[in-house]
DNA sequence: TTGTACGCGTTATCAG
DNA sequence: CTGATAACGCGTACAA
């Protein structure tokens, strides 16, 4: 292995001459500046970031903490890990994965060892345990997701009223008056998901503000199948429904082929909007389904700056961003045709 | 921050008798241990990663080496990078996502800077620069994946040969005698890619087998559209067509729908096996397809084992495993009907 | 069974 | 503009 030292012998500067060409921490004569990164670049040289890490007590490391797999997280979770980790690694952090199996005592340990200088949490709930601890800690960290009552918190999240209201509105447009909502029923560990629950009081309150507009609301398992029988359910509920949005990804193709196999023709008898969630499902269905995006790229890129200023920012700073979903239209949804 | 020397004075022993507590690297009387422990509960203290890893030279950090997303990844990916962390993390490592967007310096530049001991390696293609590099720099890896010529390399794979023979023959058991393969044609970047180049091989092996079989070999790009022409094109050549195989998860939802819209009912008329892919997919479609299943939690548990066997192991030991795919039977197969 | 002391490769303070 | 050198927190010979 080659050292900080043999650069400095070989360029006949001191050690800390080097570590300061490194770092640009002072001004080093642009004469020696070449002759040290010359000779670095011909030994090799990388800097040990342990030892790095011990001396500047930052390890440039920051972890991504998120449920385990196998609870309806699906690809939405694929793309925030791998943009979050791209984010990081371009203003030179590494992510580690963090899932939570971890237990809190666990989590506190990886906390407090040292090895990771910030987490960005991800689904965060109403009230997160997780988000307790690490204020408890006083350790540095963003959302990408918010609890209740997030005042002095930084985060970044969807705006899920305003996307919950741009797919209300859309459908009313169309001439839709009764519309259902059909949302994720979340295993234990999952209670309180921040999109589940707030999803579901957007939509209640969007429907609510247009006068003369009929809603239902019911939750499904996060399951193929869950789809298939809540729709007769709907039906018989209210026979005359023509919209259906849920925000459960892995029903919306089972819903919309209940609806099919009744004898309804999509968009003519009945329109759908899945979301928020990634494009993929929406648009393997057929037809592709009219749906919220979830931004995961702009989530994972602003929730690793966030983290990052929190890092090394001069002064702290609260930013809450909320961004809101594209609605995208496709062939899930259309005018209202009343049936008889 | 709590350190061992606190822990030391508090417990009134020398520092180096705690640090043996703590790694158990040689005998401490049974009453200094309680007390060592005791007061590292009380005080809450936690070895430093970083000054771990700088005296050890092992951070028990490693790597997880994947292709950006938006290539095709899919829902096979989420579970790649989920089961990877847990398995790390339960044997003591944390994992740290490494995205292909590095450049082969950059890469190389992560390797010697010593933050990680080792790096497991997905989506292998049959050439790896990766590898290569890894080979080069005599560098700890194992692989979810291999190359052409693994000799002397360990590795995970999945049996595709059998798995193959598995989805073939049992078509054949079913009557079908003019079985297409629709492959995944891969963006520049996974040019080469394994299971993408295996998985057709081993589908032409498994048909020639057969005596009296007829097959067809295509690639569509892995985009849920790309399904829809790609069946007329086929059935044009092929009339007598009754069973598709595809590797591409994104375009059998289309292949289904075009099938159906053709006028064809499955599995009566036709018959379609998805993978090698994760069951999510194939779950979603109406009907359920019948897949080919990754062992993706096993693939993931046993390339974390086989590099921490390597990063820990007394002799080095080559291990190459490959596990088949389960074949499930769902909706979408079923016994032959000739059509007139 | 325990203690002493050196080294790991950097950063950063204090002097020039 | 540049050099010594003391930390950083822990592992591990070497001694006792």
């Amino acid at each position: 292995m080659v050292t900080i030292t043999d650069i400095a012998k070989k360029a006949k500067v001191s050690i800390s001459t080097v570590s300061y060409a490194i770092n640009g921490t002072r001004p080093i004569s642009e004469e020696t500046r070449q002759r040290i990164f010359a000779v670095m670049e011909e030994l090799g040289y990388r800097p040990n970031a342990m030892a790095r890490g011990l001396a500047s007590k930052k390890s440039r490391v920051i972890a991504l903490l998120f449920p385990g797999v196998g609870m309806g997280l699906g690809m939405t979770a694929l793309g925030f890990f791998s943009f979050t980790a791209e984010a990081a690694l371009k203003v030179g952090y590494n992510l580690v994965l963090w899932p939570e199996l971890m237990s809190n005592r666990s989590l506190k340990d990886h906390l407090k060892n040292g090895l990771v200088d910030g987490v960005i949490v991800m689904e965060v709930s109403i009230q997160d345990e997780r988000v307790d601890l690490l204020r408890k800690l006083n350790f540095p960290f963003s959302m990408i997701g918010r609890t209740a009552d997030p005042r002095e918190l930084s985060y970044v999240d969807i705006d899920i009223r305003q996307s919950m209201y741009d797919a209300v509105n859309y459908l009313v447009e169309l001439g839709h008056r009764h519309i259902a909502f059909i949302n994720a029923e979340r295993v234990p560990s999952l209670k309180g998901h921040g999109p589940t629950v707030r999803s579901q009081t957007a939509f209640a309150e969007a429907t609510w503000q247009v006068p003369g507009v009929k809603s239902i609301i019911r939750s499904v398992p996060v399951e193929p199948n869950a789809g298939t029988e809540i729709v007769s359910a709907l039906l018989e509920e209210d026979p005359d429904l023509t919209a259906i949005i849920t925000h459960n990804d892995y029903a919306a193709p089972g819903i919309t082929q209940a609806i099919i196999k009744l004898g309804y023709k999509i968009p003519e008898d009945f329109s759908i909007i899945v979301g928020p969630t990634s494009p993929h499902m929406a648009e393997i269905v057929s037809p592709p389904l009219t749906s919220l995006d979830l931004p995961i790229e702009e989530l994972s890129r602003l929730g690793v700056r966030q983290l990052v200023h929190k890092l090394e920012g001069q002064e702290p700073e609260l930013t809450q961003v909320l961004i809101p979903c594209h609605l995208t239209i496709r062939g899930s949804t259309g005018p209202c045709h009343i049936r008889k």
